[in-house]
DNA sequence: AGGCAGGTGGCCA
DNA sequence: TGGCCACCTGCC
């Protein structure tokens, strides 16, 4: 057991420089349900992976556990999307044409969308129907701590005062060997039916998710619509923040106040709310959506 | 205390 | 197609 649990915090490479709010926004505002916050320090998993990051001295910090810190230096940047170019990206949504846009970039300032594993972001978003934030980070909770493989070992858990996030999240081959009523035992109710015959059909097609990762958005989205569990709104959230796929408009409900709010489309259902989005927002609808989103989660009932 | 929650699928006209 | 409703169950 080494002496120093945790690697020593280094500056995180690249420009971000989000505020708190921020931040949290990113982290913990429905695009992962595996982060959380203590003393201004956020710690996350994914993968095989704990990452810690602070915001100090106006810049962004990150460390992981010693035994673990090779492999979060590498995985850390495509997770939290350090290789695009978020700056000229949100630039070049329309939000000279669009004030409440504008708006919603101005306060949300160095959002993020998150890259995260493909098959992890599958399971988050099939846990997520008509559940909260915190429901769906217990589920997942849950899911990891009884099913998913320890993250380290158990001498450097205790130097690395991890309480949550102890072990990484279940494979989809792992979720397969699980029958359906354990799985229900981890607060899924309804949606183990849908994992549980999920994970049976991706057990049965040798790296399904794999290739549909790596397909491109419609055909992707296809695939992914032939999965219990699995419609329109979910294949667009796995797909914007588990393949990078900026065209995914994913319409939920805070998606569906905000353009009935702001852009007029009061009674529209989600179906004809997403065609409106994709043509107004254009390629990169998924990043705009995901201003609308947080503006009209911070500024809900006005 | 009980309705409601970041959907989906199935059934009906 | 379009509208309705059951589905589980813990939280606010």
């Amino acid at each position: 057991m080494s002496k120093l649990a945790w690697s020593d915090w280094q500056p995180l490479p690249g420009d971000w420089n989000p505020s708190p709010a921020t931040l949290a926004e990113t982290l913990d505002g429905g695009q992962s349900f595996r982060w959380h916050c203590a003393d201004s320090i956020w710690t996350g998993t994914w993968s095989g992976c704990v990452a810690q990051l602070r915001l100090d001295e106006g810049r962004l910090w990150w460390r992981a556990p010693t035994t673990l810190h090779l492999a979060v230096a590498t995985a850390l940047p495509r997770y939290l999307g350090l290789n695009r170019d978020w700056v000229t990206l949100t630039d070049s949504l329309p939000w000279r044409s669009d004030v409440h846009l504008a708006q919603c970039i101005r306060s949300f300032l160095g959002l993020r969308l998150l890259r995260q594993p493909f098959g992890e972001t599958l399971l988050g978003f099939l846990c997520s129907a008509t559940k909260q934030i915190v429901q769906i980070k217990q589920m997942l909770a849950l899911l990891a701590e009884r099913h998913g493989a320890p993250l380290l070992s158990s001498s450097s858990l205790a130097t690395c005062h991890l309480s949550l996030s102890s072990h990484r999240l279940p494979t989809w081959a792992e979720l397969a060997a699980v029958p359906e009523k354990e799985l229900r035992q981890c607060l899924l109710g309804f949606r183990a039916k849908f994992i549980h015959t999920s994970a049976k059909y991706i057990a049965r097609h040798p790296d399904w998710l794999g290739e549909t990762e790596r397909l491109p958005y419609a055909a992707a989205k296809a695939r992914l619509l032939e999965l219990p569990g699995v419609g329109e709104k979910v294949a667009d959230c796995v797909l914007l923040f588990g393949a990078g796929k900026l065209e995914a408009f994913p319409v939920d409900t805070w998606v569906l106040k905000s353009l009935a709010r702001r852009y007029g489309l009061t009674g529209w259902k989600s179906a004809p709310v997403a065609h409106f989005g994709r043509t107004h927002f254009g390629p990169l609808a998924g990043l705009a959506q995901q201003y609308l989103f947080a503006w009209e989660r911070k500024h809900g009932g006005r």
